[in-house]
DNA sequence: CTGTTAGCGCGTTCAT
DNA sequence: ATGAACGCGCTAACAG
């Protein structure tokens, strides 16, 4: 026969005092009423000598706030969402709230089910992690419960509040290092599947239009007809087969691009990958780029120059606005897009244009 | 001004019944009491109509039960780690579960602070993921909440009940293969701060011995002063470059191995770039094999070699003996032990051993 | 400064 | 077969 669970009388009643005091003092309520000192302490020691444990059950059902923060990923096993998934829980541990991890389907069966997740007042507030292909839905529906939510680096296409990388500046400094190689034929590869990829393109061909280069359909590669989302290794693996050989057609052509930027640093692995398989040197015969950062880029051979997106900042950064959010879900000054500015990382993939190339 | 939330006496009352009587009906309550079938069709109707949900939080307060189940992950950033994060949610919600992951820090930092995430009410019980150190502490205090708990993928030692692969057979298929490859000098590498990656030695040893190979101190490389969790790239990267020059020192010995046997593919993937560098060719020069079977393994070049650990069965069994723990806490025949079988896959990084290392 | 009261929204006895 | 009343454990408002 266990001991049942202390409750907020028991310390009352051990202390001499009535619930609502114990409450007061065991919540640091200062506004308004002030507690005696030795009351204070007497209470605390108590409830830390009998275990004390608040029921967070019941504090939510009367205060409507559960202290804990909501993360919704479609895509928690891929290497940079996984990464994003940790840098939030991180984040939201630094600042001693709790931050759990939902996993959102992204096929569009009925989107009410999908939603479950949403419906509990179990979260304060949600972080939507990356693109979501309802997150229209989501967001109303989250408005409709008077949930705050902040969107996290899911492209600059999303409502606010957000905070993402700064992806124009970004190819910016990826097309500006590529033009100083002497690189003038640049491909672009990636599945427009990714409402992510679809915002890089619009902004890959910006960039290249910015500098008078040239951009013919055949050095675009795009994959689509792969499924969103990869639920397991092997879709992850036949994705990542289909990018080889994107990569291998776009080298055979008769004028090959001397450059490929590629959309992720996933596909920029395949890419390497066809690059060999052809026969073909990275950097020497062609120069390949990734954007994200994340760890395959270092673990290939050759080790990949690519855009870093600052997870650590992105997230930082939009855990606080929620937590804001949360406290002051009416200030206008809180709807805000936050944008970080991404990295440069220089490694091994590219290289000066070849004359014979040129 | 916004219309209240719909809560049960709004359908009651719509309906002309009790709440009781809604009470029962919405949760299926067919015990000793029954509802008129029109009655049941009516509520069930008006509360669609209504959009009824539940709130949880009350429901929970009074049942005891939420319906999640939580899972405490150590390194949901990793590759390995994160699939499986992303393998029980899925499974999980096959069975139409909600299935949360929170992360807990593994410093020995005040575990009591640690464990907060387990403290409340919120979870019906808890998935442990991958190694723990203060794995007990944890199992203790679940146990002392009356939660159950399984863990998974977490190596033989844990207590049960535990899903796990069945690692013993695959360091069998593993060696049995490089056998009849011609590897009689096999060296290991890994990190001893996992947990799982001594249990792995002591499999690897075993296995050496039963085909009679003997195994010099200097065949075991090992990489022990490193954190035991990578929280970021930038301590991911570390590691991999230490396991790079690793592999080198392992390889440029005066009798070097024909093979080495990788605790995880990680480490497998540091070996290829660390034979690499040293202008060794993988396979012809040197065999190289991983354990776990994660992404990184077909991308590189050559392909890995590897033990693939099924986590989909994994996480799918465990899911259910959770759920089986959940409503029959006390059955002895839940605390078991679930051992899947792992696969060997063969990809590029083995081949026969040459005459002139041998 | 502290105690009392009234719920939060639901599930579950009982009694009918 | 259905309804009334109670309580889960706590917080908020107000009274003292």
């Amino acid at each position: 026969m266990r001991k049942a669970r202390v409750g907020i009388r028991d310390i009352a009643e051990e202390a001499g005092v009535s619930i609502g005091t114990v409450s007061k003092i065991l919540n640091n309520k200062t506004d308004g009423v002030r507690i005696g000192a030795e009351t204070r302490e007497r209470v605390v020691e108590i409830a830390e000598r009998l275990g004390y444990q608040a029921n967070p059950l019941a504090s939510a059902l009367r205060s409507k706030r559960t202290g804990i923060i909501g993360a919704v990923n479609r895509n928690p096993g891929g290497e940079f969402m996984g990464r994003l998934g940790q840098q939030v829980q991180l984040a939201a541990r630094r600042r001693d709230v709790e931050l759990f991890v939902g996993i959102m389907k992204n096929m569009p069966d009925s989107v009410e089910a999908q939603l479950s997740i949403l419906q509990g007042q179990l979260f304060d507030g949600f972080l939507l992690l990356g693109d979501l292909p309802n997150y229209r839905d989501v967001a109303r529906k989250l408005r409709n419960l008077n949930k705050p939510h902040v969107s996290v680096a899911a492209g600059i296409a999303v409502e606010v509040p957000m905070a993402h990388t700064d992806e124009a500046l970004g190819f910016k400094l990826l097309l500006d290092y590529l033009w100083g190689l002497g690189h003038r034929k640049i491909a672009f590869m990636g599945s427009l599947a990714w409402p992510l990829v679809r915002e890089r393109l619009r902004l890959f061909k910006e960039g290249m239009a910015v500098k008078g280069l040239s951009l013919p359909g055949e050095y675009i590669a795009t994959m689509d007809n792969f499924p969103y989302n990869l639920e397991d290794f092997a879709a992850s693996e036949k994705l990542f087969r289909s990018t080889v050989d994107h990569a291998k057609a776009l080298l055979r052509q008769a004028n090959p691009p001397t450059a490929i930027v590629c959309a992720t640093d996933g596909f920029a692995l395949g890419a390497l990958k066809g690059a060999a398989q052809l026969g073909l040197r990275v950097p020497r015969d062609v120069s390949i780029t990734g954007f994200d950062g994340i760890e395959g880029g270092f673990i290939c051979q050759p080790e990949l120059t690519t855009i870093r997106r600052p997870i650590e900042k992105v997230a930082a950064e939009a855990v606080d606005l929620l937590l804001a959010l949360i406290d002051s879900p009416e200030d206008p000054a809180l709807q805000r897009r936050i944008l970080i500015e991404p990295e440069l990382i220089v490694r091994e993939s590219c290289a000066p244009v070849l004359e014979e190339n040129s």
